[in-house]
RNA sequence: GGUGGGGUUCCCGAGUGGCCAAAGGGAACAGACUGUAAAUCUGUCGUCGUGAGACUUCGGUGGUUCAAAUCCACCCCCCACCA
């Protein structure tokens, strides 16, 4: 077994890349969607309905995790693998995007980011030092950096300040994570707003430091979807080629087939979860609002090209009742089906980007989400 | 038979003279959701009309009034208690 942070490029098609990716809990195989599970858990299912949906890494949250139950309390237990009973890869995010979400309830500052917890109001310091150690104690795979996500709308000035912060708070990390390095990867996430040369400046910046992968940040955070993908494409091909690309927070699964063919490798979105718990699903004919009536008696599986379990065992009509009855096993059943969508999009992108086709697949996912 | 309470737009339920096509909730029908404070939020929800607006509606009938879901009379149902 290669040393964790051993990343090998297997294929290229354009632009678009094939590659393993080895951690201490195992080898990653990209591009790669990674399911969301904030606070340990993701949401709906179960670690063998995960396994069966074909995930090989899910996501945690250093913010969630450190207010509730505390990763101490993790450390203790274990770590989150074995207290969350999920044998596989582990990324947490680092708590920089609650920083932006919880904005209301936070402060940033040179010496780091300052919350008050959305649970009990009670005050608490990030720095990039202390989300490090946060990171060590649920020990996950992959750390990512404090980083400051800048909203959209931000004029020039805030964003060249939050990019020079996030410049300093990625050095802080790094030098942290250096002086004890374990088995775990720590990854840089560059932001720029919407302004290419701070995109530019942060990745290059970013990109001299010895990180084990950098991120993209700040993207699909209220911009219009064009100028989304124009700083997308904008700002992959800058990141290093040999260490593994990941665009955070995204996204629908054409953003992830636009993502890969810009040259990313690596995708969390809460969007499968979050849709499947809200009725909308994504299947290969398309998506689904299980909840409209001209589903009510329609027999026919969700999507006749899926094989997780939702799909094998019950008809649209079922699925349409329990999502209009709030039934618990709605949730399990839509969230199922619709990871194991995402994780079929990343994992049929890979074997096109093997066999040089994945200009086909990309029209074919543009032509079922044209709409 | 007596006394008291009540019948409101699909359902529950506010409303006791004009600001009422009628609060609120539910249901129904659509839509949104992108490093999860989200099993959440938004819109529509009498009919016709793009709209202004017009028309119909608060158990029934008749009446009072410039104006009635609201006041009066009678009638029809329902509930509680007493005989």
């Amino acid at each position: 077994m290669e040393k964790p942070g051993t990343f090998i490029l297997e294929a290229r098609d354009g632009a678009a890349r094939a590659a393993t990716l080895h951690t201490a809990h195992g080898i990653i195989k990209t591009p790669v969607f990674m399911p969301v599970g904030t606070v340990g858990s993701v949401k709906g299912v179960a670690p063998d309905d995960l396994e069966a949906a074909g995930a090989q890494i899910i996501l945690g949250n250093t913010y969630h995790l450190y207010l509730r139950p505390g990763d101490e309390l993790v450390a203790r237990r274990g770590g989150l693998h074995k207290f969350a009973s999920w044998n596989r890869p582990i990324l947490t995010d680092s708590g920089g995007y609650q920083a932006f979400s919880l904005s209301k309830l936070s402060h940033i500052s040179e010496e780091g980011i300052e919350f008050r917890s959305h649970l009990d109001g009670s005050k608490h310091l990030f720095t990039p030092e202390g989300v490090v150690d946060i990171q060590l104690n649920l020990n996950s795979d992959i750390m990512m950096m404090l980083d400051e996500c800048v909203p959209y709308g931000s004029d020039y000035e805030y964003t060249k300040r939050a990019v020079d912060l996030n410049f300093r708070y990625a050095g802080r990390a790094l030098e942290y994570y250096t002086a004890r390095r374990r088995g775990n990867l720590l990854f840089g996430i560059t932001q720029g707003g919407f302004f290419k040369d701070q995109r530019e400046k942060s990745i290059e910046g970013l990109c001299g430091m010895d990180f084990d992968g950098f991120s993209i940040g700040g993207l699909s955070v209220g911009e219009p979807k064009d100028e989304m993908m124009d700083f997308l494409y904008h700002c992959a091909p800058l990141l290093p080629q040999d260490k593994p690309r990941y665009l955070m927070g995204v996204g629908t699964p054409l953003d992830i087939v636009k993502g890969i063919d810009a040259g990313i490798d690596m995708f969390d979105c809460v969007l499968p979860t979050r849709n499947a718990r809200n009725g909308t699903l994504f299947t290969s004919l398309g998506k689904v609002n299980i909840k409209r009536r001209e589903y009510a008696e329609d027999d026919g599986p969700l999507d006749p090209a899926c094989p997780c379990y939702a799909c094998r065992e019950f008809s649209r009509a079922y699925l349409r009742h329990l999502y209009v009855s709030k039934e618990l096993l709605s949730y399990r059943l839509n969230s199922l089906h619709n990871i194991t969508y995402f994780l079929s999009v990343a994992r049929r992108a890979r074997e096109a980007v093997q066999t040089g086709t994945f200009a086909a697949f990309k029209s074919e996912m543009e032509s079922i989400y044209s709409n």
